[in-house]
DNA sequence: TTGTGTTTTATTGCCTCC
DNA sequence: GGAGGCAATAAAACACAA
């Protein structure tokens, strides 16, 4: 092969182990220290036993830890740039240049060449020309390839994001629910606890009521004359006009039942969701529970 | 071994910015 | 108009269960 050549990014790396290539230069390496002797170890990204500043990083590793990448150092046996460069290619080997002119595969990036890339990615996620040719330059790569890598960590980044997100807003959507669901309980029992006030009301209010009667009816028989102008002609036992304490629970009386009072105003009026079922459809303030106590 | 699902690398097309 | 970013997608590489 003519030197000077430059190589594709997609023919820079490697090609399946089903190739015969491929396996002769695997063949051909030399595991280092830190190499796994496992040739079919393929480590994933986050369970990498390498450290990137845990330990030395070995620039002639490139191609380490999968099956799938060459070294070209171990090609040509030197102990050249470890991202080498590809101008100095000088062998005329057919299986080389058979190995070059075929068709382009997906070549993963080794291990430390993905860790050199994480740390880049930690620092700035955005990749400047300068940045993106040193980097390529550093870990032998095209810079497209560089920008292609960070372009797609770009986004798992963002899906990522997208799913923290997700999970926060149903922690928070969860609590909402949990406190509505409480809100709504103290407001059923809050309306039980007026209904049953309101009955004890009413109940006494007509105690009273028939017993003032029975009272009038016994010690204040009528005796006026039928009026038929009277606006009362037709209801013979007028209530007792000097009677204040019957008054004021006549008011009260109103009062519970006037749905425009402050005092019970509507719950419709906020809510939505739980329409009120029976007649009494009032709710109160909270504060107004000393008013119902010392009023009965 | 094979089918299937996931991850990674790369392409394409569109959009924005300078 | 070119460079670069992003979304969508393809396809290879890989993991793993049956």
């Amino acid at each position: 092969m003519a030197g000077g050549r430059v190589v594709s990014c997609n023919n820079t790396n490697s090609v399946g182990g089903s190739n015969n290539l491929s396996v002769l230069l695997q063949s051909q390496r030399v595991p280092s220290s830190s190499e796994p002797m496992d040739p079919l170890f393929i480590p994933r990204p986050g369970s990498s036993p390498y450290s990137f500043f845990g330990i030395p990083f070995f620039p002639s590793l490139w191609g380490l830890g999968t099956r799938s990448m060459v070294s070209f150092e171990d090609v040509h046996g030197g102990n050249r740039s470890f991202f080498r460069s590809f101008d100095d290619e000088e062998n005329g080997d057919e299986d080389l240049d058979e190995y070059f002119h075929q068709p382009e595969k997906k070549r993963r990036l080794t291990v430390d060449q993905v860790q050199f890339l994480e740390k880049s990615f930690e620092v700035e996620n955005k990749l400047e020309p300068e940045r993106k040719t040193q980097l390529a330059k550093e870990l032998g790569l095209q810079p497209r390839q560089v920008a292609i890598w960070f372009q797609n960590r770009r986004a798992r980044w963002k899906t990522k994001q997208l799913e923290k997100d997700y999970d926060t807003l149903q922690a928070s959507f969860n609590t909402l629910k949990a406190d509505y669901g409480n809100l709504l309980k103290e407001k059923d029992k809050l309306k039980q606890e007026v209904l049953q006030l309101t009955d004890k009301l009413v109940m006494k209010e007509k105690n009273n009521s028939e017993l003032s009667d029975v009272n009038t009816v016994c010690q204040e028989p009528p005796q006026k004359p039928v009026d038929s102008d009277s606006p009362h002609s037709s209801y013979p036992f007028e209530p007792d006009q000097s009677d204040t304490s019957q008054d004021e629970e006549d008011n009260l009386s109103k009062a519970l039942f006037q749905p425009s009072s402050y005092i019970f105003p509507k719950l419709e009026d906020n809510d939505y969701s739980d329409p009120p079922a029976s007649s009494c459809s009032y709710g109160f303030h909270v504060e107004d529970h000393a008013f119902w106590s010392s009023a009965y």
